[in-house]
RNA sequence: GGCCCGGUGGUCAAGUGGUUAAGACACCGCCCUUUCACGGCGGUAACACGAGUUCGAGUCUCGUCCGGGUCACCA
């Protein structure tokens, strides 16, 4: 379409300080030189403060999506809106992601820190790069300045919710769509504050129809909203700043979460506007949470486990999330993690078509049980390094407390682990205090004994206990121990007559685990008085018998 | 309210016109067992509703209902 003198002019009025064209920019950010079917991703959030379970989806997402296709994932920081910006907000992102183990190939990869040729990777740098394509809109008649103000704005919609229309800067609503060149470049000489709009001119009764590689064939409206583009101070909305972006850093699958749907139809008509070629998009689900009765987006305000920090506090392994993200949200991830127990999390053939459209409630009870088998592969060591790790930063004590002698807390850790059926107990390190409190002599708590015989049994126990036994001869010596008690040295026997016996083997040891552990429920008994060696079992045996009397 | 997206057991989910409608979590029972776990076996429990197309519908179409999202100079 040829330029008209008019709109250069605005232009010109718009945009005096000399910007690129739009075709300087199209060879500075060329086409990517990539192997075919190669896709580029981004991950763009908002520097908040911190990093969103969603964000984190959408990230993993990209960067699977990526790595799969021998493609490239960015990192971009949309921080158009200064008034949301925090301070530290690039790091909390950046940071987030590490712990997560996504790593992007280019983009922000610190607050200082940017590498890649597609930059800047921050959109507040790119001032020049938006005005050089809204010029070139201007130049269209495809962009006009607005004089509106907010309180004009207000007014304007309580104007239309009073006629019960549809609200919006379109039609004849628009009042600044028409205004004359002259009287336009009149009142941005005299120095009148406005924004840019998009100069709208799709039919609402006709549709779009768009794939989304989510969510398959979508029909939507055509858009009608004249937008804005760049707002007072010149910084571009989320909307234009996306366009621009995608195009110029050369994105060809956009993922990003389902709150976005509705300005597709915009975005749409955006890269039309521009003349770009349109990235493919997916749409992910929303995160829901059960609130009394019905469901809601999980909120940041009420919600603690809306950041991903929560989780990493709370001690769940990052790869735990992880997983639970993908059980919940993609289908197929636990066939293959069945299949591939200690595969990496990043190797999964991730599939954007089998993610789930509809938004799942989260649920605790489920993460619990991912996170117990994520820790039940971990070995001892590797989980002390976990735990020390985590508590140094979250619970000083617990620190304090590995780190006297890790040896003896990896031995400790190390009970029942490692063999072909781990035990689960732990779905998070917050629990771990409590596990493993017995095996410290400063935080054991003795219990009472309820067995009648508790006595007789520590008594009679105190004359066979040696520390040197193996496991076998250990239950062995039990076992013998059993029958001058009058208890049966095995289940099966004591019930097919429980009449002829006290109760079983398994009472009788129970009296000992409360004595040694002041637990009723604890991993192998002989494990842990291996691991607490002779003397303090016999200590705390004989510790029991005396408050029996 | 307009527009859009969703709706299979309590939760997450397979399923793309013909299945006894998978599986996982949770729950219950049994077995194993030195307790508790783990593990094994079994069980309760679902296609929102109504029309239509078809020999045949969870699967296709329409309507209804329900849930969610979105309608900013926020992203």
């Amino acid at each position: 379409m040829p330029n008209n003198k008019n709109a250069v002019d605005l232009a010109a009025a718009l945009f005096p300080n000399r910007t690129s064209t739009v075709e300087e920019l199209e060879t500075r950010y060329p086409p990517r030189l990539l192997p075919d079917g190669a896709v580029v991703t981004r991950f763009a959030p908002s520097p908040t403060g911190y990093l969103h379970m969603g964000g984190l989806f959408c990230a993993f997402c990209d960067r699977l999506t990526a790595s799969k296709a021998n493609g490239l994932f960015f990192l971009r920081i949309d921080d158009t809106d200064q008034k949301r910006k925090v301070e530290g907000g690039v790091a909390a992102i950046v940071d987030g992601l590490r712990l997560f183990g996504i790593v992007p190939n280019e983009g922000v990869m610190s607050e200082s820190e940017e590498i890649g040729a597609y930059g800047p990777y921050t959109q507040s740098k790119r001032k020049e790069i938006y005005h050089a394509v809204a010029k070139r809109l201007v130049e269209r008649g495809l962009a006009y300045p607005c004089f509106c103000s907010p309180k004009s704005l207000d007014e304007l919609r309580g104007a239309q919710e009073a006629a019960n229309v549809n609200k919006g800067y379109y039609g004849t609503w628009a009042r600044c769509r028409d205004l004359t060149v002259d009287e336009q470049i009149a009142r941005i000489r005299a120095g009148e504050a406005f924004t840019l709009r998009f100069r709208a001119d799709g039919d609402e009764t006709k549709k779009y129809v768009v794939n989304d590689l989510i969510r398959g064939k979508l029909e939507m409206p055509e858009n009608i909203m004249n937008v804005v583009l760049l707002k007072t101070d010149g910084i571009p909305t989320y909307h234009f700043a996306h366009v621009v972006d995608e195009h110029f850093m050369r994105v060809t699958h956009v993922i990003r979460g389902d709150e976005w749907l509705a300005s597709l139809p915009l975005h749409i008509a955006l890269f039309r506007a521009c003349g770009f070629k349109m990235p493919k998009y997916a749409h992910t689900a929303t995160l829901m949470k059960e609130d009394n009765g019905g469901k809601r987006k999980i909120s940041k305000r009420k919600d603690p486990e809306a950041a991903v920090s929560y989780f990493l506090e709370q001690g769940y392994p990052a790869p735990a999330v992880l997983e639970y993200l993908l059980t919940l949200l993609n289908s197929g991830f636990e066939d293959w993690r069945r299949a591939n127990p200690d595969v990496p999390l990043l190797q999964y053939p991730f599939q954007l078509k089998n993610l789930s459209s509809s938004g799942a409630l989260f649920d605790w009870a489920k993460l619990g049980d991912v996170s117990k088998n994520v820790l039940a592969r971990m070995d001892a060591a590797a989980l002390l390094r976990f735990a020390l790790d985590w508590s140094k930063t979250y619970d000083p004590a617990l620190f304090a407390l590995l780190s006297r002698d890790e040896h003896y807390a990896e031995s400790v850790l190390r009970i029942d682990r490692g063999g072909a059926k781990p035990r689960k107990d732990i779905a998070k390190l917050t629990q771990l205090k409590a596990y493993l409190a017995y095996f410290y002599d400063d935080l054991f708590e003795p219990a009472v004994i309820p067995h009648a015989d508790g006595k007789a049994i520590l008594e009679a126990y105190a004359d066979v206990f040696n520390p040197e036994d193996s496991k076998d001869a250990w239950f062995a010596a039990i076992k013998t121990m059993c029958a001058s008690l009058g208890f049966a040295p095995n289940t099966k026997e004591y019930k097919q007559s429980p009449a002829d016996y006290k109760g079983h083997v398994g009472d009788v040891t129970t009296v000992i685990r409360l004595a040694v552990t002041g637990r009723e429920n604890t991993p192998d008994l002989w494990a842990i008085m291996q691991v607490l060696g002779g003397v303090r079992t016999r200590q705390r045996m004989a510790q029991t018998l005396c408050r029996l009397g």
